[in-house]
DNA sequence: GACGTAAATGTAAAGGTTTACATTTGCCCA
DNA sequence: TGGGCAAATGTAAACCTTTACATTTACGTC
């Protein structure tokens, strides 16, 4: 009888079922499920019989059909504004991975920057039972004409969230804003501008305090200057625009990210300045197109890949029931020296393209 | 009775199931499926009363069970070796928008080129059932000890397929290559090197044909040449030093991609040329880095999340059954002339670092 | 050798959906 | 008014798994 089932498998042309499995091994299906999810339950020889049978079939569990028992899929939705954003994706690499090796699958979700499709997102795990979340996006999206639905553990990264109580995995924003700061003072720099909008993402909030706290350190308090921009290379060229109408300048430029670092290189490029020799720039985060600017531009690195598996580890123990012991894991910044430092340019600069200042 | 279920369902904690539905709207389970499936098939009015059950008790299908029900879930599983790479990540955009829109999810595989993890996702497509696949590998990722596993639709992107019969979406790398040859060859060029390893990747072997084409409709078969290259910038960086120990120079790189052109770039820099001045340079893809390069890199634009929306579009049509109706699908490379194309330096070139050349 | 106990295994229900098939309803026409 | 037919709705099975509970088996002890 072993035979005759042993023979006709390859005829089969669905997939196993744990039915399959147990008919070949001889036993029922639920010592073929306790075989698998605690062995420890079952005789050792039937153990190698089932082990056999699995083999023989190439068995794998219908996720599906488990999800629907349990009550609970093994997806993890990731929730984005741009998974494209370079300095997303190796996150979403880590959260992959981690996740992967954990036999759970990672679910993207796009919102493009639109809290409506967050929405939609939350739908959609809703219907899919997501086993938890990774939110990118600073804030739990949520629909006013729906009640509140429960959500699945969660993490955020990238983003602090700016209400609740959804642990954060990142970087430490204050201090590599403070080792940049240290490195400037350290060249000798003493009239530095961060620039950015620090009101916009709690992340550049804190890159601003770190600033702050570093300007304070030194006693530097009344030298420092502050330029509203968003984050974007444009932001960062316009910035330079605006602050050539005034007399003082700084010596260094201690930019909110990488974007609007390069774009403060171009402006200044385009007035005709030389980067460091005339002015110091550094950026924030390290995204693939620092080191193709030239000079190189000296920033922060994150640890981006660490990151998404710290992220995923973390969910991953809160799954298995226990809180997340830390609101914060702040995973330390890398500090990238390239060519944008150098000492700072003797005062008062020749100003180019504008009548030389006072 | 309607009054007392309206009444006790915000009670519920968990999530409204069909059945909840039916017994708002005094139907059964099978009329609240059929108004949501194939609403002709229901009384106008019972749909009405069904539309408003749904709304009240905020209803959404359970995905597992309509999965286990259909032997099929509503997941797209997209393979790629690197989800980072700037070249993919926006078709993964251009995928998720499109499968979102049609209700199903994407789910993400990263195989960092090792094909023994894409045996792990076939696995996990099996046990989920994944209704299809988008692979970003140029290979059907398989098994030696199992039997092959019936594979769902699936479209290839980036890399078209090695063998089988998986219809592939992507850009037209000959006509992309043939037109950048077109450019230096405009900007007069004759001596034009290409420098890549066409074996390795099916995409670049085409941008190499489009290269010999455009090389031979010119009648200048003498004078091409071919440098192999890894496709990174290092790559491309090794192949200019390789180069520089021959005596005949090309006056213009046609660089299989970005990454290579980087490459190239930097090597001639350190070698004290400039760029377009001395030789002219030009790339392939257009990833964001190719506009911080100094000057800025002159390439093919791949439209990539169209090639994504593309792709999901095609598998959605086979899923409805419809075969594929062309094994390819290309898309129009767009041509960015930026700064690295001027005309050929008189030869010959004032040899750096080398004593000149005869 | 019988009994008690622990270990091993089996039985059956439940989870939410879709759909073939069965039943009811409503309507038209003779 | 009743018979026939189409439209609308209902019933119940199936998809595959996990697990509480029931049953069998094995073994040690008196």
């Amino acid at each position: 009888m072993g035979n005759i089932k042993t023979l006709d498998l390859p005829l089969k042309t669905t997939p196993a079922t744990i039915e399959d499995v147990a008919r070949l091994a001889e036993v029922s299906i639920a010592t073929v499920s306790r075989a698998i999810h605690m062995p420890e339950k079952v005789a050792a020889s039937t153990r190698q019989k089932i082990d056999h049978a699995i083999a023989v079939t190439g068995y794998s569990a219908n996720a599906m059909a488990r999800s629907l028992r349990l009550g609970r899929s093994n997806m993890i939705l990731a929730i984005a504004p741009d998974i494209s954003d370079p300095n997303f994706s190796p996150i979403l690499i880590g959260l992959e991975k981690e996740a992967r090796a954990n036999g759970l699958g990672l679910l993207i979700g796009h919102t493009q920057g639109d809290p409506l499709r967050g929405i939609e997102y939350l739908k959609f795990m809703n219907a899919h039972q997501a086993a938890g979340m990774i939110l990118f996006t600073g804030y739990v999206p949520s629909d006013p004409n729906q009640p509140a639905p429960r959500l699945p553990p969660s993490v955020a990264v990238v983003e602090p969230m700016a209400h609740g109580s959804i642990p954060f995995v990142g970087v430490d924003d204050r201090l590599g804003a403070r080792k940049l700061l240290e490195l400037l003072l350290a060249h000798g720099h003493r009239r530095i501008a961060f620039i950015g909008d620090s009101r916009a993402r709690l992340a550049h909030h804190r890159r601003r305090i770190g600033f702050d706290e570093g300007v304070a350190a030194a006693g530097l308090r009344d030298s420092q200057m502050v330029l509203d921009s968003d984050g974007t290379l444009e932001g960062g060229r316009a910035a330079i625009e605006r602050l050539f109408l005034r007399d003082d300048l700084p010596t260094a430029f201690l930019c909110v990210n990488d974007q609007t670092a390069a774009g403060v290189m171009m402006g200044l490029t385009a007035r005709g300045y030389d980067v460091p020799k005339d002015f110091s720039v550094t950026g924030f985060d390290d995204i693939p197109q620092a080191n193709f600017l030239s000079p190189g531009l000296t920033t922060i690195r994150q640890p981006r890949t660490a990151i998404g598996q710290e992220a995923m580890a973390l969910l991953l123990r809160m799954l298995e029931g226990e809180g997340a012991e830390q609101p914060e894991t702040l995973l330390m910044p890398d500090l990238i020296v390239r060519g944008t430092v150098g000492p700072p340019a003797p005062w008062p600069l020749n100003r180019k393209g504008f009548a030389k200042g006072s």
